[in-house]
DNA sequence: ATCGTTTATCGCCTATTAACGATGTATAAT
DNA sequence: ATTATACATCGTTAATAGGCGATAAACGAT
């Protein structure tokens, strides 16, 4: 995992939606659609570009199962990710 | 620590030459002047710049002395912000 | 074939970031 | 008093982010 791709997860991190977002998806550790969206204030489309950048940070990845994207947390990443900044 | 401190450091923490700083700090525990721009092949200006928004985070503080700054980090913070990501 | 649902994308706007050079400020040295 | 050093800040520019509503795309159900 080079620093690039830490820099993206920190980035993506870097919003308390996003944030809030990534918490719930490990909450309910089986994933989720957009029934996210209820969640927040924010218009469909807001957390759907959310949902974006943390899929393409990687910390998160969505499935698309018929007109449903379920979306969980990819935990390899994130505990490669917990490993990074504890070895800080 | 709340989470808009928390977003706030991983905010800090998504540029990828803001990393290497704080990587630089921790090695020389010791805190260091800005000799940390003789390191990277940025301005004078924009490393002065990417300092203030990790100091503005927490994560880093700097001391002025005489006509001097010496930085270093926060090892308080960077523990709890440690903890936070640990605890996700 | 059409309709409703779910999600993604587009276009738009404003605000923020990242970088720079230039300028300002404080201190130390001469 | 002047000069040199070390930072910080300002002003500018280009790019990116964050938000929205509207539209498109994919699919299931009717």
């Amino acid at each position: 995992m080079d620093m690039e791709q830490i820099a993206k997860i920190f980035k993506a991190l870097g919003h308390p939606t996003r944030i809030k977002i990534v918490k719930h998806l490990i909450g309910i550790d089986t994933c989720i659609c957009g029934e996210i969206v209820g969640i927040f204030a924010y218009s469909q489309s807001t957390i759907s570009q959310h949902l974006k950048i943390l899929k393409e940070s990687g910390i998160v990845c969505g499935e698309v199962e018929g007109p449903k994207t379920y979306f969980c947390v990819d935990k390899n990443v994130l505990n490669d990710f917990k490993q990074y900044v504890n070895d800080l």
